[in-house]
DNA sequence: CCTAACCCTTACCCATACGTTAGGGTTAGG
DNA sequence: CCTAACCCTAACGTATGGGTAAGGGTTAGG
């Protein structure tokens, strides 16, 4: 992890205005405290580059991108070069994104859910769609424990049979005389996961 | 589910020969005891069409042929009009390939998987690689386990505290209000599946 | 002023796991 | 013989979530 970072003091560009009228703004950077990347050096109003929040959140400077077009994430503001710069709700923002993606929602579930709150009228409404989405999620995710669980159960189960056929088959016997085979004591009939991979 | 399947009786062509060849040979069919569909209806040496296959574990048509295509199943012979015929075999098969698919296995890692247990020189060796294949995904699977159990509890937390947005929100305050909302007894601050929705 | 290290936009590329369509044959009851 | 309901092969289409490359500009220490 080379940390080669070291020069970074840019000029921010108020949102709206175009960057030749910030040309000589160079005031304005010291004000927006916008000294950037090696984000845990500074603490304050820190201001990132795509690439920090990237490394930050453990993604590529391609996903935020592709995340930014999808309008699930925005920067606060650009620089007058027209570098993006994000503020800390962005690293909250993306953080959220990757944790619903784990949820199983697709980038474009994700972005219903992010038009549904900035659409909604009241607090409260958005509030109600968010409680739906995730109650629909919760009972999945419950759904998906529960399967991943039996899927653990059958992995210990069959490792359990297989290591009788190490330690009871013979060397020389063929692959086919596996499903009858009869050294497994404790289970007769062999795990659908070994089963399986018997047959033809 | 419509159950309208009602003639089934195939002309079986032994692997190896020609269709032509075994244009004259319906005595076959009933040897083979070819009745077909309806799977529930026969229960001895019965056949089944891609179909039937299909249905019984619950994937499409192309599907099972995608998997044939690359050699994850096989049909046990064909009927002279060139129908795959399988066996029930195949069903301990398709349903083992979906498990493995559930445990995140790629239907070329479970291609791989299956040269492997092919190409074994014996029981004994196959047995192994099988072992080490489910040993890592063991570790896996209980590394997504907890994963989902944590998102599992981020989600209710999430749940209780829109609870609240629920019943102590007033109708129209503006969802900007919720960051600093100062309702949530519970909680001083959000939750991440809370916060990241309310960013910009 | 120079330069390393970044960043910008545009746009085509990729693997996975099937879906779908096309054009045509098969099966078996009636 | 007819027909509904299947099946066959071949081949192109699709959505996802980025990867990667091209061509060019920006930032800031030195």
């Amino acid at each position: 992890m080379s940390e080669r970072n070291s020069h970074r003091h840019l000029v921010i560009v108020a949102p709206g205005s175009t960057p030749e009228a910030a040309a000589h703004a160079s005031d304005v950077a010291s004000r927006a405290a916008s000294s950037l990347s090696s984000a845990s050096v500074f603490s304050d109003g820190e201001l990132l580059l795509v690439g920090d929040l990237a490394k930050a959140v453990g993604k590529t400077v391609r996903a935020i991108h592709l995340y930014e077009e999808l309008g699930l994430v925005r920067a606060h503001e650009r620089s007058k070069g027209r570098y993006r710069l994000f503020t800390r709700d962005a690293l909250v923002r993306v953080r959220w994104i990757i944790k619903l993606q784990s949820l199983g929602l697709s980038l474009s579930d994700i972005r219903a859910l992010v038009r549904g709150q900035n659409d909604a009228a009241s607090a409260k409404f958005a509030a109600m769609r968010l409680r739906e989405v995730y109650v629909a999620k919760l009972v999945e995710t419950q759904h998906k424990l529960s399967e991943l669980k039996a899927l653990e159960s059958e992995l210990e189960a069959s490792l359990r049979f297989l290591s009788t056929c190490h330690s009871a088959c013979e060397s020389e016997a063929s692959v086919d005389s596996c499903p009858t085979c009869e050294r497994h004591p404790e289970q007769s009939n062999p795990p659908e996961l070994v089963a399986g991979s018997r047959v033809n």
